[in-house]
DNA sequence: CGCAGTGTTGACACCGTTCAACCCTAGTGG
DNA sequence: CCACTAGGGTTGAACGGTGTCAACACTGCG
C-alpha cells in the first residue's frame, strides 16, 4: 500500500515537521468505505464534515433538464473537498463516487483548529485550494478552445499528472474506472465521440485504456496534442516522468 | 455616486459592525486608475498585492497558440482578486483591465491581519472566494453544455446579477463596456455567431445592448432562454429585481 | 477625409451530435 | 455449462449547429 495520499500531497506544498505529519496522520483516522454512486454532498445539502479521498474515485457534477450532466472536477486520492462550503454554504452541486472510494472525514471544528494553529498546513491547504481553482479554470480553456482530440489528451494527461504527484502511477499506468460517458460529461463531448476519439489516441500508439487501466505509451506525443502547459498545478505535476513509484 | 461596492459586497455576506465597516473603508484608500488593456496580473508574475476592483471592468484570460484565448472569469466592481496567488503562487493566467478601472490595493501583509484579527470579514472574503469558484463551475457548465443561445443570455443574466448585487443595476440597465469578441471569448463561440445570437436575442425583444450599456427587456424571459439556476452565487444574486437602486 | 476597429450578413464547410444497429463482456440464473 | 440479459463500447449514416471566410456597413477618431 502507498503512503496516505493526502499526506504526501500535504508535503508537496510545504514543508511540515514531525508534529505536523503526525497531525494529518492522526486527521485522517475517521475512515469510512463509500461504494460507487454514493453521493457524498448532494446539491442543496450543507455538509458539515470536508471530505478527504484517500482511495477511489469521485466527481463533482452538476445536472441540468432532461438528464444531461456536466461533471466540473475529478477527486482523486489526496484530494479534500469543500472546506469553504462546509465552513459557509449550501452545495450547488453534487459529490458523487465514481468507485467504491475509502474517505476521511473532518470536522468543521478541526478545521477551524488548523487555521488556527497550523500555520504549515493551513498553506498546504490554501495551496491545494488555489490549484483547484486554477483546475477548473483550465477546464473552461479545455472544453471551450480545444478540439476533441486535444481535449481528452488533455484530461488523460492531466489525471496522469495528478495521479503520479501522489505516487499512483506505476509504469506509465494509472487507474481510471469510469465509462466513456464520464469521460464525455467531463468533456463536454458526446459518448459516441469520445469512443472515436479514444480511438485515434489508441490507432496512434499513444495510450492504452483497458481493464479500467489508462497506460500512457508516449507521454511526449501526448503532451504535445494536449497542448499541455503545467503551470496550472502549481507545481503538483512537477513529476511528470515518474520512475518506480511502485507500491511498496 | 454609489456607495463603495467592495463594502456593499462584503456586507451582503456577513454582518460587519460599525468597526470593521470603517476598517474596509480605509483598506480601500490606496486607489489606482488602470487604463483600459493594462494587465494588472500578467502570466507568469507574482503578484505581491491583492487588488479590489472599485470601478470599471477586468477580466481573467489565457491565452493559447495563435491569438485565440479565453476569457475565465469576469472581474466587476466589488470583486478582489487573488487572495491565494499573493499569498503563495504564480499567476497562471493574465488579470487584464477591460476599460478605464479604478482599483484599490491591499498588501499581504494587511490581508494576514484580516485573516487572524478580523472574523467577520474573514468570513465575507471566504463566501466571495466560494463565490467565485462556483462561478468558474458553472462556465464549465454554460459553455459546455448549453446551446449558444442559452449561453449568452445565462451570462447576460449572470453579469446582470452581479451588477445588481453592488448597486449597479438602473431601470434593468448596466453597462458592459467590452466588444462582442471580448463575449465570444467568454462563451466559447466566434464573434460571428456571438453577433448572430445577439441579433436573435434582440429581435425577440428580451434584450438591447447598445452604447455599452445592456438592458434587459424581459428578465423572466431571458432567465428562461438561460435556463438559470441562481444557487451558485449563493445569495449573491437574490436581488434580481432591483427596484430604484439608482445612484445617489 | 481616411482609417481602423467593430458589427452584420451570406455562403459554405466541417466537426461533433444523433440515431441506430451491432458487438463484446461480465454477471446471473437455470 | 449454457442461455439470457444489461451495460458499455464501436461503427456507420445523416443531420445540424457553429466556425470560417469574405464582403460590406457603421462608427468614432486622428
Amino acid at each position: 500500500m502507498v503512503d496516505n495520499p493526502f499526506l504526501v500531497k500535504m508535503r508537496t506544498h510545504g514543508d511540515l515537521d514531525g508534529q505536523e505529519v503526525d497531525f494529518v496522520r492522526s486527521l485522517c483516522q475517521r475512515r469510512e468505505t463509500v461504494h460507487a454512486g454514493t453521493e457524498l454532498a448532494p446539491q442543496g445539502s450543507n455538509p458539515e464534515v470536508v471530505w478527504i479521498m484517500l482511495s477511489g474515485l469521485a466527481c463533482r457534477h452538476k445536472s441540468l433538464e432532461e438528464g444531461e450532466r456536466q461533471i466540473v472536477a475529478f477527486l482523486v486520492p489526496g484530494d479534500l473537498c469543500d472546506l469553504q462550503v462546509a465552513m459557509l454554504g449550501r452545495m450547488d452541486h453534487t459529490i458523487e463516487a465514481m468507485v467504491e472510494s475509502s474517505v476521511a472525514t473532518i470536522t468543521v471544528l478541526e478545521v477551524r483548529e488548523i487555521l488556527n494553529c497550523r500555520p504549515a498546513l493551513t498553506r498546504a491547504l490554501l495551496m491545494a485550494n488555489l490549484i483547484d481553482l486554477a483546475t477548473v479554470r483550465e477546464w473552461v480553456v479545455n472544453n471551450g478552445r480545444r478540439a476533441a482530440l486535444a481535449r481528452v489528451a488533455h484530461l488523460l494527461w492531466e489525471l496522469y499528472l495528478r495521479h503520479a504527484a501522489v505516487g499512483l502511477v506505476t509504469d506509465h499506468m494509472y487507474r481510471l474506472p469510469i465509462t466513456q460517458r464520464d469521460l464525455a460529461d467531463a468533456t463536454s463531448l458526446s459518448n459516441v465521440h469520445v469512443s472515436r476519439t479514444l480511438t485515434r489516441l489508441r490507432e496512434e500508439g499513444v495510450l492504452q485504456w483497458s481493464a479500467r487501466t489508462v497506460e500512457i505509451k508516449k507521454p511526449e506525443r501526448l503532451r504535445e496534442i494536449a497542448g499541455f502547459d503545467p503551470d496550472y498545478l502549481h507545481g503538483a505535476g512537477q513529476r511528470t516522468e515518474p520512475h518506480g513509484l511502485r507500491d511498496a
